[in-house]
DNA sequence: ATTAAAAACGAATAAGCGTTAGTTTTGTAA
DNA sequence: TTACAAAACTAACGCTTATTCGTTTTTAAT
């Protein structure tokens, strides 16, 4: 067969991986084979191998690339001096960006990560309570201040990262909803509710 | 070895597909193997096969008992003559229930059913939609009535499933989170927001 | 044109998969 | 006790899996 093409400022590695994110997305990673990912790329399968070191790997890239996209997110954030609601709805825009520029990487990492390996999977567990924990943390500040309602934050918390997790619904609707009026309406019914 | 033990009142069908449902959930439906769920039953694993056709028919078993249990649930919920707003607070918290009492089950249906054969996935998906589209058409009423805010009821309607959806992460706080407080805490966070 | 490295290939490996077949054990009713 | 059906067993089939090996082709620099 062909040789890997990948776009300039790419790597083989990028371009396997983001191809790997698709189909993880697409049939779950157990599902799919390298066989068939070699197929999508244009390559035999035993010649993958010579850009990454497994099947895995692929997952860790996929998986750890996000995870890290968010905190530094959050990190930033933590920085700017602004209002706790004001930070909650850049939270939930980010999310909603994240989600429509990096969908396959975003879902991979939101669905998949259960078929990463020990010390990773531990690892990226750490991740995400590190970034729920900020959210939480976040909430209870909103509280104190009395800009949030007295509700349990932890409860308020994976709400609101379910709700915006579950944004996989939006790829599928994508002609008839903007993203300005996606935004404009998951921000207003998370945080003032959906009831006049 | 042993026979399959099932509890009165329950088939060895039903045995078997809890336990698959609890496999699946933990390790995925395609990274879950025949052997391993008959380790775990405590018989060989050809001997399941006299009870089930297929481990893909197990997944159907799961992913139809759930949809048709939150299909019912919408159905009745139809009948009932109460405002558009209770009816959001009845779904909420049946969601919330289910996915305490199955939770293996639902989680199942959520998260493995694109493993499903065809005709039984589109069968599956169009359960799905009817469903989501008897809540839109309760949410396009509520906007009617002026009870709801005029915004997208389509994404309200997925940020609401959404977020149910998302429940899984209660049974990692059981202890921490009492289910009265839960259920309260996402009723009002949804339907009246959370600043206050 | 020569050389060395990078990247492709085909073939093979060992393990695991869902499932079937044939046989034996177990439970139940006559 | 006999007879029959249900449900277990062992063994195997054919296929797919991720990965490795040794080799050949391609690419790029001298």
């Amino acid at each position: 067969m062909s040789k890997i093409i990948s776009v300039p400022n790419e790597s083989k590695k990028e371009t396997i991986s983001k191809n790997a994110a698709k189909l993880f997305r697409k049939k779950g990673f157990s599902a799919t084979s390298m066989r068939e990912l070699a197929v999508d790329i244009g390559v035999e399968a035993s010649s993958l191998y010579n850009h990454i070191g497994s099947k895995s790997e692929l997952l860790q890239i996929i998986c750890f690339k996000v995870a890290n996209d968010f905190i530094n997110q959050i990190n930033e954030l933590e920085q700017v001096e602004i209002e706790v609601t004001s930070k909650l709805e850049k939270i939930i825009r980010f999310h909603i960006h994240k989600m429509l520029e990096d969908y396959d990487m975003v879902y991979v990492a939101n669905h998949e990560w259960k078929h990463l390996q020990e010390p990773f999977l531990k690892n990226f567990l750490n991740q995400r309570k590190l970034y729920e924990n900020k959210l939480i943390e976040l909430i209870k500040i909103g509280i104190s201040e009395k800009s949030i309602k007295k509700l349990n934050p932890q409860v308020l918390a994976f709400t609101i990262l379910s709700a915006v997790r579950g944004l996989e619904f939006w790829q599928q609707h994508k002609k008839n909803i903007d993203i300005a009026e996606l935004e404009k309406t998951m921000v207003t019914q998370l945080l003032t509710g959906i009831i006049k």
